[in-house]
RNA sequence: GGGGAUGUGGCUCAGCUGGUUAGCGCGCUUCGCUCACAUCGAAGAGGUCGGGGGUUCGAGUCCCUCCAUCCCCACCA
């Protein structure tokens, strides 16, 4: 290691295999403590920033976030190379439910609960609670080689944070535009709270529709109702049937007696009520269930709550109270069997609304809550994506958006919690004003009374996560940074989040800002294990990123997470992946290696471009080519294409082709030949590490510090660009021919088990124009296609007719192996290459021949495929002229 | 009920605005430890792109339909 930088130069410390572990964690505090990853504004570069999704703060980092992270790093550190002045703002959210959960079982296990220790005790407990592990999933994080601007860490609760979150709500209060009030919400019995629409997760479930009959006080009539949920029968208010139901015309606005309760309730008539589905009668309980809610309202139907906030009966339920609901159920559907008001029993699946945090069945219940009335927010959010300013990658998922969007109901904010930013509103205890303000208020503005009492609750962790891409970047202040970076770029996430978080992001930029949150939503999917299932707690299937990132490295991993996965759709984990991954490493690595120990003592300098051959040109020509495209991909948000493209550059066309084609002159005597090798092999080298450095940012660093002529650090280095004195369109092509005619030697040789110690004399016949490639040519067929020696020539002057040859549009290569020679073999070889031929000339000479074609299709086309036609026409001449001789 | 996705060699998956001889990785077969790499190299076998119909000079790539699998939203008690 340098004594100067800390850093490895050349070749030392190099063993055979690369090790991640030995260069990971340097390499990223390194990064760390230069700085290289704080962003400010500058108004000399075009400013590139992404929000990170906060993660929860007491969580741990799984393959969601590793792939979500990945993505994110890509396409900073793309931008940061590209001469974007780039950000990358990370951050935790105090991820409100889950986290007072898990203080609340840590305070069960010494046998107390949040109301024994009170408010303010809770919350110091949360404290503590969130500093012992809200720094865990940050330095996770870390281990991924997330390029963080670590200086600008925020939080969802801290000062600032809260302050905009505090100014949101007491503004959207002033307008009007949120309110409290007693609704029907969606109830966690076990959280104990209150949880708005998207945070309902609907499970199917196997159940009963009981018949249930409820009769006139004189018995004169009865009715029969059918339910999924008897227990709630005690908080029955009212029967409805359709207006228009004749079988009930006569009984409208009499009264039935709720069974086993005996309490009298009216039959109403509504709309809602479909007559044909079950008996056409449905009881109505407007406290526990959100129809009957708005059929109560319409009808005049009171509300009855029957339930606790913990989930069981309540003092108005009789002799059921203190039973859990799923208890009572039970034993009121005993009792109704054993009074006879139980008609039918029959299995029913159907839909039960769940907790998306605890997965408890969800009781809907009437209660008082704040309300954020949505459509005047929804709407200029709706439109932001309808008018283009703000796209989804991929663009189908504006489909999601919208469906939810169009739909959207008043959004329950107010939670029965503690952890969270608490609703700033204050209640006179004499006279019963609201009192919503940014500070708390002295005195009652209406009465002048002291006595004020802050509302309990708080608010829905989206709430203030909504506003995360403004309040990270100093808002409600008037900041250099807001002003510079917002609308911040991209925003990248998966598809479940584009409800709880990508929405209210968007409705709450523009209400605060008046401007987009970021112009870019990149989508992508699930990570599922090997079978194709989520990853989840319970069915203990979910892999850890951290142990892959321990046994493979942290680039292995990226590269698994985004080669071979399309934007949007979900991907499998599988472990071979990350092997292959790794074993992509250990080529990067190694090919360096080699690059690295055949530099020699000169300097490295520029490439002399009057001494390259065809095989530098080549090379040089594809490096042009794998940069366009890699770049082209970035920015279309294709990850995929562009890290595969920029793997089978380096394996395929820099590793098994280049690299070998460099090594007779690094190993031969031309001094000057040597040094412009080496020049090119660090020149395609550097710019590989470059191109790959977005997806694997450790081995590319590593390697390119190494590298002779390198900046400080590759992350810092400028994007590769096409360069036009590179472009060899020609010698690309013949170079092409070349490697086939490589190729074609090889498998005959294969064919016909030479082993690769047998060197063979090879004769290249050619036509003077392409005599000068074939020379150049001659070294690469000694060197990859065994050859002894190699003569070129114009003739086939005293070649053995009968020797095994290859044919190729530079000519042909004859080796006269006279041991080697199979005539069968090598005939039935020639008539397999001349069916080849003919089927290409068939469907070339096909298409030409439709006058169609040939009439629509465009120039560019058509000269294509006449270029086609006249290749194969010659290769099967020659084959066939081959054949010809082999037999005479 | 509404919307969306997927179906490509044994397996996992790529294939952008229609024109490639349909690709990658794994696996498989046969060689090879030549001084970057056996976490390797070379050669090879193997798909006609879920079924059917259509548009087009031309379709894996667009349209319709059917089948299969999956997801989201809504939720009729």
């Amino acid at each position: 290691m340098c004594e100067h930088c800390g850093k490895q130069h050349g070749i030392e410390e190099m063993p055979k295999t690369y090790d991640p572990s030995t260069v990971e964690d340097r390499l990223y505090k390194h990064w760390e403590q230069s700085g290289y990853f704080h962003s400010a504004p500058n108004p000399d570069k075009p400013p590139y920033c992404i929000v990170i999704p906060p993660p929860n703060v007491t969580g741990q980092l799984h393959m969601g976030h590793a792939l979500d992270e990945t993505m994110q790093d890509i396409l900073i550190r793309y931008k940061r190379m590209s001469g974007f002045e780039t950000l990358w703002l990370p951050g935790t959210d105090h991820a409100s439910i889950a986290t007072e959960v898990k203080v609340v079982e840590k305070l069960a296990k010494e046998g107390l609960t949040k109301k024994d220790i009170g408010r303010e005790a809770f919350l110091e407990r949360a404290w503590d609670w969130k500093k012992e592990y809200g720094g865990r999933i940050v330095s996770q994080l870390r281990k991924l080689g997330s390029s963080c601007d670590w200086e600008r860490e925020r939080f969802t609760m801290d000062e600032g944070c809260s302050k905009a979150v505090v100014k949101v709500f007491v503004d959207l209060y002033k307008k009007g535009w949120i309110y409290r009030g007693d609704r029907i919400v969606n109830w966690c019995p076990c959280c104990k709270t209150a949880l708005s629409n998207a945070e309902v997760e609907f499970e199917e479930q196997p159940s009963n529709l009981w018949h249930v009959r409820y009769d006139a006080p004189d018995k004169s009539y009865s009715i029969i109702c059918a339910t999924t949920r008897p227990e709630t029968i005690l908080g029955d208010t009212g029967i409805a049937v359709n207006p228009n139901d004749p079988r009930y015309k006569d009984i409208v606005g009499k009264t039935v007696v709720v069974p086993i309760v005996g309490r009298e309730i009216p039959i109403v008539a509504d709309e809602y009520v479909e007559m044909d589905f079950g008996t056409g009668a449905v009881k109505i309980t407007p406290s526990h269930d959100p129809n009957d809610f708005e059929v109560g309202l319409r009808t005049g139907l009171p509300q009855m709550c029957v339930f606790t906030e913990d989930g069981h009966i309540n003092e108005l339920g009789g002799k059921y109270e203190g039973l859990t609901a799923k208890e009572c159920r039970r034993v009121f559907v005993d009792d109704l069997k054993e009074c006879g008001a139980l008609v039918k029993t029959e299995p029913y699946t159907h839909n039960v609304g769940t907790c998306y945090r605890c997965h408890t069945t969800i009781e809907p219940m009437v209660s008082k809550q704040w309300f954020v009335e949505i459509k005047h927010i929804a709407e200029p959010a709706l439109k932001a994506v309808e008018d283009g300013r703000i796209k989804f990658v991929p663009e189908r998922y504006v489909q999601t958006y919208y469906n939810w969007m169009r739909n959207i109901r008043d959004w329950c904010i107010s939670r029965q919690l503690w952890w969270g930013h608490q609703i700033p509103a204050w209640y006179c205890e004499d006279c019963g004003e609201t009192i919503v303000e940014e500070e708390a208020p002295h005195a009652c503005p209406k009465c002048g009374s002291a006595k004020l009492k802050r509302d309990e609750d708080c608010l829905d962790t989206w709430f203030s996560s909504g506003m995360w891409p403004f309040s990270t970047l100093g808002w409600p202040e008037k900041t250099e940074e807001l002003k510079y970076y917002y609308p911040t770029n991209t925003l990248s996430t998966g598809y479940d989040l584009i409800f709880f978080w990508i929405a209210r992001m968007i409705m709450f930029g523009l209400y605060a800002m008046d401007d987009i949150p970021f112009d870019t939503v990149f989508i992508h999917g699930m990570v599922r294990d090997e079978l194709g299932r989520k990853m989840s707690k319970s069915l203990g299937n979910g892999i850890d990123p951290l142990e892959i990132i321990r046994d493979y490295g942290a680039d292995s991993l990226r590269f698994s997470l985004t080669s071979g996965t399309a934007a949007g759709t979900d991907m499998r984990y599988s472990q071979k992946k990350v092997e292959a991954a790794r074993n992509f490493c250990n080529k990067v690595y190694n090919a360096s290696r080699f690059v690295l120990m055949n530099l020699g003592e000169g300097e490295i300098g520029e490439i002399d471009m009057n001494m390259l051959d065809i095989a530098d040109k080549w090379i040089l020509h594809r490096l042009n080519e794998v940069v366009r495209d890699v770049t082209a991909n970035i920015d279309a948000f294709d990850l995929n294409l562009a890290v595969d493209r920029a793997y089978s550059f380096i394996w395929t066309e820099f590793c098994d082709w280049y690299i070998e084609m460099a090594k007779p002159r690094l190993y031969g005597e031309d001094e000057a030949a040597k040094q412009n090798v080496r020049a090119i092999l660090v020149k395609v080298l550097s710019v590989s590490m470059k191109l790959l450095h977005p997806f694997m940012p450790f081995i590319t660093e590593d390697i390119y510090t190494r590298l002779p002529g390198s900046d400080e650090t590759i992350m810092l280095s400028d994007w590769p660009k096409v360069n036009p004195a590179f472009s060899f369109e020609s010698e690309a092509d013949a170079m092409d021919q070349l490697m086939d005619m490589v190729r074609q030697i090889r498998n005959i040789r294969a064919e016909m088990n030479v082993p690769p110690s047998r060197r063979a004399h090879t004769i290249l016949v050619t036509t003077p124009e392409n005599e000068s490639l074939c020379t150049q040519g001659a070294q690469y067929l000694n060197k990859l296609a065994f050859a002894s020696t190699v003569e070129v020539r114009f003739d086939k002057e005293g070649i053995d007719k009968k020797a095994v040859s290859v044919v190729s549009k530079l000519g042909e290569a004859f080796i006269p192996m006279n041991e080697l020679i199979d005539v069968e073999k090598e005939l039935e070889r020639l008539e397999k290459e001349r069916k080849r031929w003919e089927g290409e000339v068939a469907r070339a000479s096909g298409k030409l021949g439709n006058q169609g074609f040939v009439a629509k299709a465009p120039e560019k086309v058509i000269e294509e495929e006449k270029a086609k036609l006249e290749n194969a026409r010659e290769m099967l001449a020659k084959v066939e002229a081959r054949i010809a001789e082999m037999k005479a």
